[in-house]
Parts: C-alpha cells; structure tokens; sequence
RNA sequence: GGCGUGUUCGUCUAGUUGGCCUAGGACGUAAGAUUUUCAUUCUUAAAAUCAGGGGUUCGAAUCCCCUACACGCUACCA
C-alpha cells in the first residue's frame, strides 16, 4: 500500500451545477494525486434517478476544463476501471449486496416508506428518534423475522424490498481519518442503512465501497458532511473482507455572513457566484451566475480555493498550479470550515491580471469590443491595454475605465465641472491645445513641459486648468495620467474634444 | 433530541515536538506619500488577554478536564 502510486476519485452527483465547494474538494483531490504521481479519476454517482438533471454531467466536464485541472480517468475519458458512471454499472451491484446478506452482514427489508413514516412520526410524539437498529429490526418486517421460505416467497412475487446493513450490537468502530485522527463511535448508535434499494439501485454506501474498491482507489478526499457515514463505509469494507483506503474529511466552506454551509442562495443574496461556470437551469430557467462569466480567470479561482482551508505555512499567496502541487500536503489541511470572501477573490483576480501580458488579455477585452460593436486597431488597444490593464479586477470593466479611447465623451460629469471649470477656462484650454500641437510630431515629454512651464508662468491654478482638460478628453475627472492619454488619443482627437468640451460648456460664444 | 466535528485580529490563516509570541502575514478598514484627478502602487496604523473557566508546569495559543457556542449528520439523497 505505501509504495502505490495513489489513486483518488472526485465523485459528484449530477443533481445541478457543481457547487464551488466541490470544485475545492476536487482541487485537493487532485493536488494530492499529482504531488505523489498518483491518478485523479472522474465518477458520476447518479444512483439517485430522481434527482437526475440534464446538462449537469456535461456542465461538471467543462467546468474542470476551464479550470484546467485534468481527470487521468473517468466519464468523458475512459481508462481500464470503466465504466465510471454508477447507473452503467448497476448489475455489478446487486451480487455484492446478496454476498452480504449470505454472510450475515445484511438483511432483506420489506417495510413500507409508509409504515417507517409511521413509525418514526410514533417516535417523534414520544420525544424520540426512531432508529432502524439493533434494538428495533426485530420487530420489522425483514428477512431475520420472517422465515427463509417466506422471505423467498416474497421476493419472487415480485414484493419491494431493500437490504439493509446489519450492524453488529454494541461494538466500537474507529474511523482514522487523516485529518482529523481517530474518530471512534459505537455500533449501537448507528442505524441500519439502505445499501439497495427497492428500485434496483445501490445507494450511495454500497456503489461508493464497491467502486472505490474496484477503481482500487487509496484515498477518499472528500467533504465533512460525509463524516458520520465513514464508520459504516469502514464496516463495509470489513464486511467484504477488503482493505479499506484511506480517509480525508475537508472542513466545510462557509458562507461570508453567518456560519451555515455555502449555498446557492448565497450567492444570489450576496452577488457573488457559487458555481465555476453559468448554469442555466433546464426546468425553472433560472441563471446562476459563474466565476468564468463574472470575469475570473481559472488560476485566480484555483489559488483562491487552494488556501480555502489550506496553507503551506510559509507568507506566499500566489501560487501556480504547478506550485501548488509541488507544495500540497494533507497535513497542512485546517480542521475548521473556511468562510468565502468576495473580497480576497477579488484581490487575487486582480493579481492575476496583472501577471498576464496584454497580449493574453486580448481576448477577453475584444469581446468586450465586439460587444459594444466598437472598432479598433489592434496596436492601438494593445497600447490601450497596457495603460490600463493595473486598473482592473476584471477584463469586463473594461469598457466602463476605457471606453473613452475609442468613443468621444457626450456627457460631461455636472459635479467634476462645477469644482474644476472656472471662469475664462475655454480659453486657457484652447492656449494649451495649441502647445499641444507645436511640435511637427507629437512629442510627450516636450509638450509636457511646454504647458507646465506655460501654466506656471501665467499663475494659472494647475488643478483646475488641467482637470478642465481632462474632463474634455475623459467625461470627467478620473483616468491616467493626462499627457500619456494625449499621446495614445493623438492632437487631433484632443483638439476635437476640447473645442467639444468648450462648446457644450460656454456655449458658441467665443 | 441523539451522535459527530470544530473554536487564534471583521475574514483567510501562521503558530503544531510547551519558552525566540510584547501572537506573524494577507484581504478588508483608516491615515499619509506618489507635489492635476481617479485607480494602481508604496508606507504607516488600528485590529485577536489565542471561545470561557479550571488545572499541569519555572513557563501554555500550544498538554489535560469542564462549560459554552457554531457547524455537520440523523432519507429507499448524495
């Protein structure tokens, strides 16, 4: 076992889009197979028909697509394990739930989900919690109280049935759990789960033993919620008489506000997205929104996750995926539940934009173009991009912080005007527009200091002068520096916008 | 209700073999600088008596016990 390359497994359900704390789950899964040259494998346990939801199988494909964290095998890539969806391996099931009940590990049930309804609501009267156990399986109806002839005669006329565990009275079952260490909880506790059930269909207990046993997996990394299941998986492994892999069990992600679990609601509430990409929703037509769509990049989202819940110890933050992997240890692991801040996401997409080129930005920032239907010439908005590119927390804000490189202002802000036009500015603009266009060739650092020597000179108050300018080639008082702007718009879009600005703010009469 | 897990600045966390912790970093917040704006960037500051209470010890965030609170599970869902 110590020296087997490590074989994970991430295993959602296709009951929706993949929630972001599944995409976390994920990345450790699969941080922790390449650290250790291990395989990371795909499975899609929809054993639950009822919850089945089209487009979701294919939405968690591509959502680690763009991610780019590749499975080694699994749905959509195949490998020597196949298949790895759990209803195209529904006659595998069956034998080993019958294995169990020939080895006294299980039994067959035929109580009604109306008569457990009953039973348990009985329960609840008397201030308590029906359990399926021990103390109580006597007295149902099941394969231990019937006889062997009337169990068979039931089956084969066709009468539902499940198969429920059996759990051996009054024994301790430990759970070593990698993170959190040996976790110890008493049989009698337990109740008698549903391993098969009436529809033909393994539950989750039984097809996740069973594949993980035979996709040979070692380790299963997966969320906290799965904790109070783990002493049962244990015991089924003991059962089958079959080494049993390893355990990890993730601590939760919060929401921002309050404690409960990270949920959809959420992220509707609080306008951030729960899912790595769009989902559209096949039956109520809802659209939640997704980090690919908001304007995350994948390793923006990918080192964010990361340190959700884990760090190297060291002060670094940022992080490639490759250093990620090179670093990731279960050890390092927090027990407690990490809650979810907008904020952090935000600061580490805007540090991933600023390590991509402009060129790599392109993309993103032509759709915008597009979009707007605006043209533009590639040197030009690379240029543009370079100037504005430290501005941005997402490619979409784009338009909104640049625009006006392409598009001359038609409204200028009423507020910036009233504290920088004074009287006479028309006229001081008009001086400097001239300066502007002195040199043969428009030179920067000449026409720079020109107007500052011109200003100075003439004790004009430099804020309000300046400012004035501004607000002709921007539409207010915000942007880069002014001189830079000049040089990338060109004099004679300047000179346009300045004579723009004058007349729309001192009228025609000059 | 039962069972399980957890608890260091507002948030993510460092700290894990007790002393170098007058508890470090990052996000966010505040102030200042970048001598035209906004943003970026930089600097500085405020911010956790380590959930609370008992121990053990020369010494505890780090070990033990109790309490509180939070979360998870408690389906023929995963």
């Amino acid at each position: 076992m110590e020296n087997m390359k490590p074989r994970v497994r991430f295993a959602p359900s296709p009951t929706g889009p993949l929630h972001i704390g599944g995409v976390r789950t994920a990345l450790y899964n699969y941080l922790f197979a390449k650290k250790n040259g291990g395989s990371f494998l795909l499975r899609i346990e929809d054993t639950d028909q009822t919850r089945f939801v089209p487009g979701a199988e294919e939405y968690i494909i591509e959502a680690f697509q763009w991610l780019g964290l590749k499975f080694d095998e699994g749905v959509g890539i195949g490998g020597e394990y196949g298949p790895y969806k759990q209803s195209e391996r529904k006659p595998m099931y069956k034998p080993y739930a019958e294995q169990l009940v020939r080895d006294g590990w299980a039994y067959y049930a035929f109580d009604t989900p109306e008569s457990l309804d009953a039973k348990r609501k009985e329960a609840e009267v008397q201030k308590k919690t029906f359990q399926y156990d021990a103390s109580t399986r006597m007295s149902m109806v099941n394969s231990l109280t019937l006889s062997a002839e009337e169990t068979e005669k039931r089956i084969a006329s066709g009468e539902p049935f499940v198969v429920r565990f059996k759990y051996p009275a009054d024994t301790d079952i430990h759970v070593h759990d990698l993170i959190r260490g040996e976790v110890v909880i008493n049989s009698n506790l337990l109740d008698d789960k549903v391993l098969y059930k009436s529809d033909g269909m393994p539950t989750y207990h039984l097809a996740n033993i069973v594949d993980d046993h035979t996709m040979k997996i070692t380790h299963v990394i997966r969320g906290e919620e799965w904790l109070p299941s783990a002493p049962l998986h244990v015991m089924l492994y003991k059962a089958f008489g079959w080494e049993a892999p390893q355990f990890a069990h993730l601590p939760l992600l919060l929401k921002p506000d309050g404690n409960g679990k990270l949920s959809k609601r959420d992220g509707d509430r609080l306008g951030f997205p729960v899912f790595p990409l769009e989902w559209h929703d096949p039956k109520s037509g809802e659209v939640s929104s997704g980090y690919r769509e908001t304007g995350y990049l994948p390793e923006a989202v990918v080192n964010m996750l990361a340190l959700l819940g884990w760090n190297p110890g060291t002060e670094q933050e940022i992080f490639s995926l490759d250093e990620l992997v090179n670093l990731f240890s279960l050890d390092k692991i927090s027990k407690s539940g990490a809650k979810f801040s907008l904020d952090k996401a935000k600061w580490f997409n805007h540090e991933y934009i600023q390590m991509k080129s402009s060129k790599e930005l392109m993309p993103y920032i032509t759709k915008i173009m597009d979009e707007k239907g605006v043209a533009y010439e590639e040197d030009y908005l690379l240029k543009v991009i370079d100037l504005m590119k430290e501005r941005l927390t997402f490619p979409g804000e784009f338009w909104e912080q640049a625009g006006f490189f392409f598009v001359a202002p038609t409204e200028y802000s009423a507020q910036d005007l009233k504290k920088r036009w004074k009287e006479g500015t028309g006229e001081k603009l008009r001086v400097i527009d001239e300066l502007l266009r002195k040199d043969e060739v428009f030179d920067m650092q000449a026409a720079h200091d020109r107007v500052m020597e011109h200003i100075k000179a003439n004790e004009w108050n430099m804020g309000a002068v300046l400012n004035s300018m501004r607000i002709g080639i921007v539409g207010c008082a915000r942007g880069p520096e002014l001189f830079t702007m000049i040089n990338i718009l060109g004099t004679d879009e300047v000179h346009k916008r300045t004579e723009a600005v004058i007349n729309a703010v001192e009228g025609g009469d000059n």
